[in-house]
DNA sequence: AAAAAGAATTGAGTTCACTCAAATTTAAAG
DNA sequence: CTTTAAATTTGAGTGAACTCAATTCTTTTT
């Protein structure tokens, strides 16, 4: 059995992310201040820094279990995509985009964003970029896997492909999450344009 | 001829842009206070934040002389493009990225992309967000460009094209400022991978 | 030219993220 | 069960961005 003290260490961690969730999806990040997340969490502001570096790693972590969630249903995809480029495309991409705002609210997500560009170095920063890049892989894939079914040219690396494809839709949702009255909708919509020139080039000659 | 109320303020502003880009280049962003721009502008804090709202701003401010540069260049290679799509992507996006790096240096830019993303809704983040745009309709425009000249094939929307080449490049160039030992030269090497393979898909059949 | 009005500057004060030396709690040793 | 050692928690203290009421400078009015 696990001895007390790491017990009650797994157990303050928990509440710190509960209550730092609670918090900064109500009031937003910048309006929590961080004595307030850890009385929240029944812990002193000191030991909140002993699990979290900043106050952004808070964050960090709880996009860090968005991405992965997001992850398990793309592969999903990726393993049997429909039987037309298109419409791949934009099931892959929607999946992506409707789960993105289960936890997380457009204001987290640019302060999330915002953390990884300036302090790319931290720990945290480091994991989001590895799924970031997994992420692309997933697109990367599932091109390849459209060429190996022949339903897309096979004479362009798919790797050059799926890069640009998943760096533009980043770019899309980067757009997205700054434009506050912008719906799901209008984003997928974006995409589809994007996927659908996309698709005309990729059809075999 | 101008009052010198208005005289004084235009001297003011220089100077503390002028101090400002001297020490976020010298010290870097985080290091320098804010009474140390103030003061090697010979103004106090009240006053600097009297021209500019945050610290931020001021950043942001020097980030959009840069981009107003890059486009003035940008819009001569559109103009006349080289006979080859490849070629013609490689340079444009050659010419955004070599002039990047002219005034700011890479921790000046993850700090200025982090504002813009967290505070979309400032004055000059909707300026900065207003330049991104130009750039994409500069590449849509060299599409079109291209394809008018019978170079690339015309089946397909230039916009939809451009916008996601445009995406895919401002992605490499994040990845770019925020992996610090990475050179421009790998970075024009990735973004002509992926024009590579554009390239072959937009070659008239 | 003096006075009144308006605009801009000033810097001590406030707020909040983060630190660190002391205190407490848990585990291990005798 | 005590004692010792190690790990963890604690919260008052520190530093830096930003504010705002008082002051100074510029322009307009009489």
């Amino acid at each position: 059995m696990a001895g007390l003290r790491e017990r009650q260490k797994a157990d303050r961690h928990r509440r710190l992310m509960d209550a730092a969730l609670l918090l900064f999806r109500e009031k937003g990040y910048g309006a929590v201040r961080t004595d307030e997340i850890a009385s929240a969490a029944q812990v002193s502001v000191g030991t909140l820094y002993n699990y979290f570096e900043t106050k952004g790693d808070l964050l960090l972590a709880l996009v860090t279990l968005e991405v992965e969630e997001v992850l398990d249903q793309g592969a999903v995809v990726v393993a049997r995509p429909p039987d037309d480029i298109a419409r791949a495309f934009d099931l892959l991409i929607g999946t992506y985009y409707d789960h993105s705002l289960t936890y997380l609210t457009k204001p987290l997500w640019r302060t999330a964003m915002a953390l990884t560009i300036s302090d790319p170095g931290t720990p945290f920063s480091l994991r989001y970029t590895a799924h970031d890049r997994s992420l692309s892989g997933q697109v990367t894939a599932l091109v390849a896997e459209l060429q190996r079914r022949g339903l897309a040219r096979a004479d362009v690396s798919a790797a050059g492909v799926g890069e640009m494809l998943f760096g533009a839709l980043n770019q899309l949702f980067t757009e997205f999450v700054k434009d506050e009255p912008m719906t799901l909708g209008a984003l997928k919509a974006q995409a589809a344009a994007q996927n659908a020139a996309l698709a005309v080039l990729l059809a075999p000659r």
